[in-house]
DNA sequence: GGTTATTTGTTCGTATGTATC
DNA sequence: AGATACATACGAACAAATAAC
């Protein structure tokens, strides 16, 4: 079914496709703040997308403000205004 | 700086002004033999251009003599027979 | 303590499509 | 028609830090 998510043939980019799912994901709940989001290879695995591709998605992510990534953790749901969130906590997630 | 060392009205192409400023760098040793010169994505960055173009320019200074490339790894400064080199040694830079 | 797996970071290679000059 | 430039996408390989066992 993910992979059935993506439409190679639309004008909107593939990693745009992605990270507006991904964002749906947050928005709906599913993935919570201060939550890891899937992993790079997760993606590429999910959405039968090369890592490059998954990369932007992600990249695209963080320049909303969505999420932010830990270099060798992983990429986590931000405190979003719109959404409600606490102050950040110095120790961080997980 | 950096970006606005590059003129996109001019007749020369952006790319043969990316690696001119290269050039530049390696005469005045700024770059040194053997040693890696800025990698594609570091030229983006710097220049404010496609990577398409970083690697032309460095295509470019390949062509040129002046650089060689290992892929996976990195871009070299070449020993140029005018700036008096050794012969090319099999263990390579680094 | 040490080995392995995971995860993001980095780097070059290649290809396609679009737009501009 | 051709060269240049940008954006996108897939591939491949390795590094480095962290986590798990």
């Amino acid at each position: 079914m993910a992979a059935g998510e993506i439409d190679h043939g639309s004008p909107t980019p593939v990693y745009r496709q992605i990270a507006a799912l991904l964002i749906a994901d947050i928005e709906r709940g599913d993935l919570k703040v201060n939550r890891k989001i899937p992993s790079e290879s997760d993606l590429v695995k999910r959405f039968g997308v090369a890592r490059d591709t998954a990369r932007n998605a992600v990249r695209h992510l963080r320049e909303q403000g969505y999420v932010f990534t830990v270099p060798q953790r992983g990429t986590y749901v931000a405190q979003r205004p719109s959404t409600g969130g606490e102050a950040p906590d110095a120790a961080g997630p997980e």
